[in-house]
RNA sequence: GCGCGCUUAGCUCAGCGGUAGAGCGCUUGCUUCACACGCAAGAAGUCACAGGUUCGAACCCUGUAGCGCGCACCA
């Protein structure tokens, strides 16, 4: 085996194992091997856009994925981490029309026409459509690529018609014309969901309108956009209101638009329980096209409806010569001079609302009257049962609430887009006929609707379609349900809610068994990454910088389950200093020289084997337990602390004694127990850490334990560690006493380091401890590892009637006191201080102790597991106490 | 407005009924033959606040404040 470099070079390591895997089919899902002996794993990818490039919140959501299914297949389960990516239809067509804005091909998609753009797009996607996904592959992401998928591949698309011809059947899709939530930059309609509330700082008009009925009588109205007053066609007051309620049936006459013939500007009072008469004037003038809440009273009492303005924004004839052609926004500007003109301008306030912007765009929205295709949800009911009766689970389950509340309230979802890049409407019109059907119909003269639909109408398919529905695949029939599904919670209600009733809806079954929700990742201020605020760094450079496995370490230690993470740098750094550390203790190990398969002799084996056995023992039970309830973080932090604190800075250290012992069978057994524990740690860091415990399970050799045919000895198909049975405990004499007594000459070796602190000696140096134990009472072995750890030389054993000289430093072990004879050093009052100082230490934890057990109430109250408890603390308070006191009493 | 979450060492976070923990940072030694991306030792906390339950509360209950998130929304 070639000697291992002095320091982890990740690059080369990941690009070679990655090739080697890919060569390999590591990845490669077969649902033939699927049996109740091998029972399947899947996972499908939240599938990124086609287009994007990867962030932080792919490498810790896709981490997270990749850490189980590795986990999986150490499980012996055959794996399908089905990867793909989506056409993210807004997001894509509005990268490509300014790119191409930007080169000057175009100034407006129309320069093109329809099918000319379309090409374009696919040119684009065709270059960089690859990105992401090789850069999942410098993740190390094992995800089966034979199976890659994208939302708009001709089979995909084929589903995805199919669905909407089944639905359009049912009758759960349907056309009409609605409000719907319109973009003016993107020029479509968009969900509800793709609307956020931004609060903003605006300003709230009051103005007059006179009562035509009664000249001189004016109602007052309060409003945040004047410049849709040419819209109004009513005016509205509770019919409750004592102050207004007998202007109902009259009416007010409009100011706007100006230069309309006097009997155009009358609208009607309206009486609608909906004014609320405490908010504002008490009186509401009626939008109906321009706002949602309007639209319904309009309906209610028949109102027209007049649309004032142009898709884009901009304010249409209708609004009047003084404000057509005018955008929004300018438009509120000269309607308000209108009104001041006019004089009817009584009151601007500045006013704090709420304004729903297009999460893409971010721009407000225009509510809008449209013709646009909806979609009532299907399969709702038992939707929201698999999650509130658990056969489903969120972890953590906080999420299940907000999903609940969400079903419970749920709106028809509208899923026509105005777009071009997209899944086209499978819907033909010819006259007065209209004809739905996956296919377009026979005969002339048919044209087809010239909407897409919506990017999720195609993502709430993923698990399915991606295995090849509609046909009996046996992927499908072995995979699906999935297991695990890693997503955000931002997308609960855009794809995770929707893929549930999706697939109980056409697959009769939940899509997946258990949903993790990431946390978002902050920057070190708390805000989230973004590309405008430029806090978001490119993980590729992290990659390049500290290597994959560092990266994936260092996100996962940082992210516990169910709260954001705070990025740092400093733990990838972390990483990086804990991938150089596995890899110098392996260097060590193979240093050691030795075959790997040296044999546990079990009467050889010291108490520092059976200690590093036990920890080993626990920490597989921790990170297995961790894992199941998916605490990655945790997990993480077991591993590091088993490894660094545990193995490295104890085991290691203590094991150089045995390794350069005389004695043969010592030495092989010592090579065997770093050995069994190394090649343990591997496998359970593998998930975690995927290349550089490839590389040191070949540079160990530890693959030469594996038999040839399974997929090139690779861990990725090692079987994950399990906890020590009882028998193997009985075979090598291993029990908890051992651990305790190899623990208690580890505090010998603290208390040694603590003495060498308070008399300033380094702790390098040798100097002469004195261990009064007893001579016999150690092992010649655990004496060797003593004297090694506490850098004695030598460390003497004596019996109690040993004397030290006057004022020689002492410290309270449990294995007797340790000495430090300082030659011509001594300084009795320095250690009479010292000494002095832990007495009252020491008083003060015996007082608290007293203290409670004196107390009637905590001793007849208490179980008795918990006295006992605190007896034995008292007793061991007041030992050391007392030889504290006589230490100090011999320093006369 | 309704709901959810958070508040523990300078920073990031564990702990969730029985003597306050980790990593980073900080201090002090150390070129100890795997590792200075390291080793050893150390300092550092009225566990947001106020009540309550309990023999005992960071942990359970009630309320308050601050921060964050979700939903709804009155022009």
């Amino acid at each position: 085996m070639p000697e291992l470099a002095k320091t982890y070079e990740p690059a080369s390591v990941e690009e070679r194992w990655y090739a080697a895997w890919l060569e390999q089919g590591c990845f490669t899902a077969r649902p033939e091997r699927v049996s109740d002996q091998r029972p399947a794993y899947s996972i499908v990818i939240p599938p990124p856009n086609v287009t994007g490039v990867l962030t932080l919140g792919h490498v810790l959501n896709n981490t997270i994925q990749d850490i189980l299914a590795r986990r999986a297949r150490m499980l012996g389960k055959e794996v399908l981490w089905l990867p793909g990516t989506d056409h993210a239809g807004i997001a894509t067509q509005t990268v490509v029309e300014r790119t191409l804005k930007k080169q000057g091909v175009i100034r407006h998609r129309d320069d093109l026409g329809r099918e000319k753009f379309l090409e374009k797009v696919w040119e684009w996607k065709d270059k960089h459509g690859g990105i992401i996904i090789q850069q999942l592959k410098k993740l190390g992401a094992s995800c089966d690529w034979s199976r890659e998928r994208f939302t708009m591949d001709p089979e995909y698309s084929r589903c995805v018609s199919q669905v909407f011809v089944e639905l359009y059947k049912k009758g759960l899709i349907y056309r009409g014309k609605r409000m719907v939530n319109w973009c003016p930059v993107s020029l479509t309609a968009l969900s509800d969901e793709e609307v956020t509330m931004k609060p903003q700082n605006s300003t709230m008009f009051h103005f007059r309108e006179e009562v035509a009925e009664l000249p001189g009588t004016w109602l007052t109205i309060a409003t945040t956009r004047p410049e849709v007053i040419p819209g109004d066609t009513a005016v509205a007051v509770n019919p409750k209101d004592e102050r207004y309620a007998h202007l109902i049936g009259k009416h007010v006459i409009r100011p706007l638009p100006v230069n309309l013939p006097a009997d155009q500007k009358l609208i009607p009072i309206i009486g609608d329980e909906h004014v609320d008469f405490e908010f504002g004037t008490g009186v509401l003038k009626v939008t109906p096209a321009h706002d949602m809440a309007d639209f319904e009273i309009a309906q209610r009492h028949n109102l027209p409806v007049i649309d004032v303005m142009n898709p884009d924004g901009t304010m249409n004839a209708l609004a009047g010569e003084s404000l057509v052609g005018l955008d929004r926004f300018e438009a509120r500007n000269v309607a308000v001079d209108r009104l001041r003109e006019l004089g009817v301008l009584d009151k601007e306030e500045p006013y704090q609302n709420n304004v729903g912007y297009s999460e893409r765009a971010d721009v407000p929205i225009e509510p809008r009257l449209s013709e646009q295709w909806f979609l009532k949800y299907p399969s709702v009911a038992e939707s929201k049962a698999c999650v509130a009766e658990g056969r489903m689970k969120f972890f953590p389950d906080r999420w299940a609430k907000v999903y609940d509340h969400w079903m419970e309230n749920i709106r028809d979802w509208c899923i026509s887009r105005q777009l071009w890049w997209g899944h086209r409407v499978p819907v033909w019109y010819r006259g007065d006929e209209t004809y739905c059907g996956i296919d377009a119909p026979e005969g002339d003269g048919w044209t087809q609707d010239t909407d897409v639909l919506d990017t999720w109408f195609s993502s709430w398919l993923w698990p399915f379609a991606t295995m090849g529905w509609p046909e009996k695949t046996d992927t499908l029939a072995k995979f699906y349900p999935t297991t695990d599904l890693v997503t955000g919670p931002d997308i609960i209600f855009f794809w995770v809610a929707r893929m549930i009733m999706a697939g109980h809806e056409f697959m009769g079954e939940l899509p997946f068994r258990n949903v993790y929700f990431t946390g978002i990742i902050r920057d070190k201020q708390g805000r989230k990454m973004s590309k405008s605020l430029g806090n978001s760094p490119d993980p590729l450079d992290l990659i390049a910088k500290f290597g994959a496995d560092a990266l994936r370490f260092g996100v996962m230690r940082s992210a516990p389950l169910g709260t954001d993470v705070t990025y740092d740098e400093k733990n990838v750094e972390l990483g990086r200093n804990f991938c150089t550390k596995l890899w110098n203790a392996a260097r060590f190990r193979q240093m050691q020289g030795g075959e790997h398969e040296a044999e546990i002799i079990p009467r050889m084996l010291t108490a520092d084997d059976k200690w590093i056995l036990l920890q080993l023992d626990r920490a597989v039970q921790e990170v297995t337990r961790a894992l199941e309830q998916y605490r990655f973080s945790d997990a993480t932090a077991t591993l590091y602390r088993f490894f660094w604190s545990e193995f490295c800075d104890w085991y290691l250290e203590a094991s150089k004694a045995a390794l350069t012992s005389d004695d043969d069978a010592r030495r092989s057994t010592t090579l065997a127990v770093l050995d069994f524990v190394l090649s343990h740690t591997l496998r359970l860091f593998h998930p975690f850490m995927p290349f550089i415990t490839e590389e040191l399970w070949h540079g160990l050799g530890y693959c030469d334990d594996m038999p040839a045919d399974q997929g090139g000895r690779t861990i990725m198909n090692a079987p994950w560690p399990k906890p020590l049975t009882n028998d193997e405990r009985h075979y090598m004499d291993i029990d908890p006493s051992h651990e305790e007594f190899a623990q208690q000459r580890y505090e010998v070796v603290n208390a040694g380091r603590g003495l060498r602190r308070d008399f300033n000696i380094a702790s390098s140096k040798r100097v002469r401890f004195v261990l009064r134990c007893g001579a016999g009472y150690l092992t010649e072995h655990d004496h060797a590892v003593l004297e090694l750890l506490l850098a004695a030389d030598p460390l003497d054993l004596a019996d109690a009637e040993w004397q030290a000289p006057k004022g020689t430093p002492v410290a309270l072990t449990p294995l007797g006191e340790l000495l430090l004879p300082l030659e011509g050093l001594i300084d009795a009052s320095a250690e009479r201080d010292r000494l002095t100082k832990e007495i009252a230490k020491v008083e003060q934890e015996l007082g608290k102790v007293r203290a409670k057990l004196a107390d009637t109430n905590f001793a007849g109250k208490v179980p008795p597991q918990v006295l006992a408890e605190h007896r034995q603390r008292e007793e061991t308070w007041a030992q050391k106490l007392e030889q504290f006191q006589r230490m100090l009493e011999a320093l006369g």
